[in-house]
DNA sequence: GTGGTCTAGACCACT
DNA sequence: GTGGTCTAGACCACT
């Protein structure tokens, strides 16, 4: 799995790097288990600081979503042993997705059909849940 | 209505302002055409710096969401003169939000399920569009 | 309140910082809503990089305890917006204790007394609780 | 006596391992005198290198916990030979643990009912002290 | 040969 | 004038 860092806008490293691996992990593209490129080996090949890169994995540690160790470097966990469920964080971020697309005029229906849309793409790849 | 600001929390303050003025105009708690309060009035209200409420303000105006002028201060636009429809934007936030729902293992129907009650409930306010 | 770091021990600085601050919090050295010093300001008072106590104070806000904002600088939380209660740590570090007193042939009485006294020490500080 | 370790954790391996066998003494299920697994066995079971085994069994001879030799390998001293009773760092690792329950708002009274508890539960297994 | 921590120095967004 | 982020370079504990 590739990742691809803009380094243009305003979304911190740390956080793409982060945000990506979450999409890797939820679309199947990263399996439960399997090993993540170590921190250096990722610096590197996004052209990036080991720090920036560790910082990433220290948030995706903190998560739940990936365990580290000296020997195997970083792995991505199992469902089981991430912090589970739809968060108030999840609702806040969803509230505001819908408001802004109401606002902008955009009808009720076509907001979830293409929300609807985006999550059967996501969820028929091979994924981890079904 | 009233703005609520979260001097603890990450999200900056200019964008707390803009975000509660999008659902406000997505509720329908801000009317199109209503008068919003001056830069310096919201200023105060909030106890922030004036240059925090312009910058939320010039935020909106260049999203098409309101209009400045000296004379009347600014103002809600109709739904017409913004920018309009679903852009990247909107999907590239859907799209992580729901990949971070899968990668905890949330079932894409009660995903969907919750989304949907969300919409319903902000569509159903005294709002701009069906 | 004063802060002493442990240069040669092997409890890395900025947790040192941060088990520091949470025991002022607890005494009631610190009150809530009080002003922590600034990350640079307690940086050149401890003669350390300004990166480790961002560590700490990053940490405190991650656990609830501190508020973070450009303006004002760090803020210590009341207790209501803080993580609550006894957890798995907590248990899990209370067994250790026990368990190593046990050891080492201390009998289960003088060790509640002793955890009785200091408990008593630290909770008839001006503290937070009663 | 199986132990387990936590590879995900923070916890260093070699220390998992010297915990959980004082955690054993403590309890009654390593009797004083009992033979430990030897470096390389125990290293086997739980699959990991040696020298990581060998860390932790050096810490416990070190603490007077177990009595090395050649011909017999490792063996779990008797109480008497033991450093004996509460030190500088168990009180300082109580306090630290009764300042973290304080900071979150748990009452003394409760803090003190829970660790009351696991202590009854220790003391009482076959154990090695009254 | 990994991740964890730390330093010194820098620029930027936000206030 | 604050905290947030990033870099380049380093040493260390652990494996």
């Amino acid at each position: 799995m590739r990742l691809e860092i803009d380094l243009a806008g305003d979304v911190p490293i740390y956080r793409q790097i982060r945000d990506q691996i979450v999409r890797g992990a939820a679309s199947g593209a990263i399996a439960p288990g399997e090993q993540l490129p170590t921190v250096r080996q990722l610096a590197a090949d996004l052209g990036v600081n080991p720090m920036t890169v560790n910082k990433a994995y220290a948030l995706l540690k903190a998560e739940g979503m990936i365990a580290m160790n000296r020997r195997r470097g970083a792995q991505l966990c199992d469902i089981t042993s991430r912090r589970s469920g739809l968060d108030d964080s999840s609702d806040s971020r969803a509230l505001q997705l819908i408001a802004e697309a109401r606002a902008k005029g955009v009808p009720k229906q076509e907001l979830l059909t293409r929300i609807t849309l985006l999550a059967d793409d996501l969820y028929n790849g091979e994924g981890e849940t079904k």
